[in-house]
DNA sequence: AATTTGCGAAACCGAATAGTTGCGTATATA
DNA sequence: TATATACGCAACTATTCGGTTTCGCAAATT
């Protein structure tokens, strides 16, 4: 099984419970009220973001608490930053245009 | 068909292929002979990649240039950005703790 | 004019995926 | 101790996905 970032943020759900325990740890039946769908659902979801390691969980009693595992996200930063790179000479290039054009 | 950035950019192919439209704008077929792929496989994720506008064609002739339409990845840096800003606060609140401890 | 080349599109196939249902287990509550 | 709650896991299903094969069309070459 073949599970990376980029996997597994490509679902808008996934994307949403990121969003969600970014802010603060919660459980899963606590992010399926938060969704049209069930505890399971979430959880399997939970399941592939653990496996590659974009939350962490934290037992406490019968409950466990999912939480986002920030430093992976970096991981998308610097794949990205590698285009923005890109982006950002052109803008400087478009810049040198619009300098050249005042003059 | 829900054909959206982060759908797209899941796939390894397609990142290799956005990789390389990056640098050159380049045929199906030019492409095609980077990977362990056919033409066909490749005209499949260029669709889908055009589908979600991360990639504008030019034709020439009977050929068709593909190149990276660099401004879409701005939508994947922006999705990113709530999450610098976290990964960014803790840094900087690890930075106090580090300047306290120093005094 | 006939052939080759570059391409997209459709039909098809096996593998993966998202979701449901049902189960077993551990913790909490009555 | 009996019951309710929180959860993970496995089995099952419908859908999607990546890839191959085949086809037809248009541009280039002979």
């Amino acid at each position: 099984m073949r599970r990376d970032v980029f996997q597994a943020i490509a679902d808008p759900t996934r994307r949403a419970i990121i969003a969600l325990i970014a802010l603060q740890a919660m459980t899963p039946n606590a992010l399926a009220e938060n969704f049209n769908t069930t505890r399971q659902a979430v959880s399997k979801h939970l399941r592939i973001l653990t496996e590659c390691e974009l939350v962490k969980q934290e037992q406490q009693g019968r409950e466990i608490y999912y939480s986002l595992e920030i430093e992976k996200m970096k991981e998308i930063d610097s794949w990205l930053a590698q285009y923005r790179k890109i982006w950002e000479t052109r803008f400087n290039q478009l810049d040198q245009v619009l300098l050249t054009l005042k003059k």
